[in-house]
DNA sequence: TATTGTTATACTCTATAACTATA
DNA sequence: TATAGTTATAGAGTATAACAATA
């Protein structure tokens, strides 16, 4: 049988968070499984996992970028970033130009299939997250994505993403 | 030499963010790894991974609670839940008791070590809680809490958890 | 037959560190 | 010597499925 997320139609019981209730790490972890686990099977269906799709959003937003900029702007290490734009390349859906001026940098960019998938995909995640937060009225939505910027903004505080 | 989160000193671009803005796939992705990285250093020296912190609190607030419910409230599948309380049992920091009523349930509570960690545990994770999200004032927090909850509450859907 | 929990396995995500090539 | 990116490896997190015991 297949071992879904539990529904759990027997015992039914109301769980109390206790002191976890205002936890921002108690918080971000269930919501971040929240939306994996809607966003798994249309993420599988474009065929990538989900740090691919922000990847190219990002390259996207900002043609020319550097894989050492995307790692900072996402907490990732950079030899996450060397991993899944590889794969991205092999794919033919960003290209690597090296940068006259320093040599040491890829200077990153969609190519035109690359552009393409991205549009579906964007699409896609737009869905999902109106989906995910359908609960919330816009003020509220605005709310949310205000709130979490400005944490992310402080806790980044190097600036080297527009969060705030 | 460390491969630290990138400082990234030289190229100090301003990341455009794009659409990706107000997603919330994004935004809980990168706040996630805020949380975790700033994390990491405690929850180490406390001899857990996260996730189990995180039941121990649960299992706190309520004694007695199944491994399944635990599964459900954090959208967790019960295989990993079996892994995490199994080290807690061996650590002899919960204890599993069988139910009369229905052998299949292990009703889980913390033993005295149980409690005593937890207690150490709790002071951390209030800590570091308060700390991610100092930027913020008394109002925004609380309503950061308020918007998280509605959010987990909704796409929970089942109700085993008192998130609203 | 359905459910709680276990076990096994694979894939994704993250952390660390040594390496290269450039500067 | 410092930085951008690569490679290798390990640990943590999650997904899937088959299984035993119990209901």
């Amino acid at each position: 049988m297949k071992d879904r997320p539990v529904a759990n139609t027997t015992a039914k019981r109301r769980l109390k968070l206790g002191i976890l209730r205002g936890n921002i790490g108690y918080l971000t972890r269930v919501v971040r499984n929240v939306v994996r686990h809607s966003s798994g099977a249309f993420v599988g269906e474009l065929g990538f996992v989900t740090g691919q799709i922000t990847l190219l959003g990002l390259i996207a937003a900002n043609e020319g970028v550097s894989q050492n900029d995307l790692a900072a702007a996402l907490l990732m290490r950079k030899s996450q970033v060397t991993g899944l734009i590889q794969d991205l390349v092999e794919r033919d859906y960003v290209i690597r130009v090296e940068m006259g001026t320093d040599r040491r940098f890829n200077a990153l960019s969609l190519t035109r299939s690359g552009k393409q998938v991205w549009r579906r995909a964007r699409e896609r995640i737009t869905c999902h997250s109106d989906s995910v937060v359908e609960a919330l009225d816009p003020a509220e939505r605005d709310e949310l994505t205000r709130l979490l910027c400005k944490v992310i903004a402080h806790n980044l505080k190097d600036g080297e993403v527009d969060f705030e």
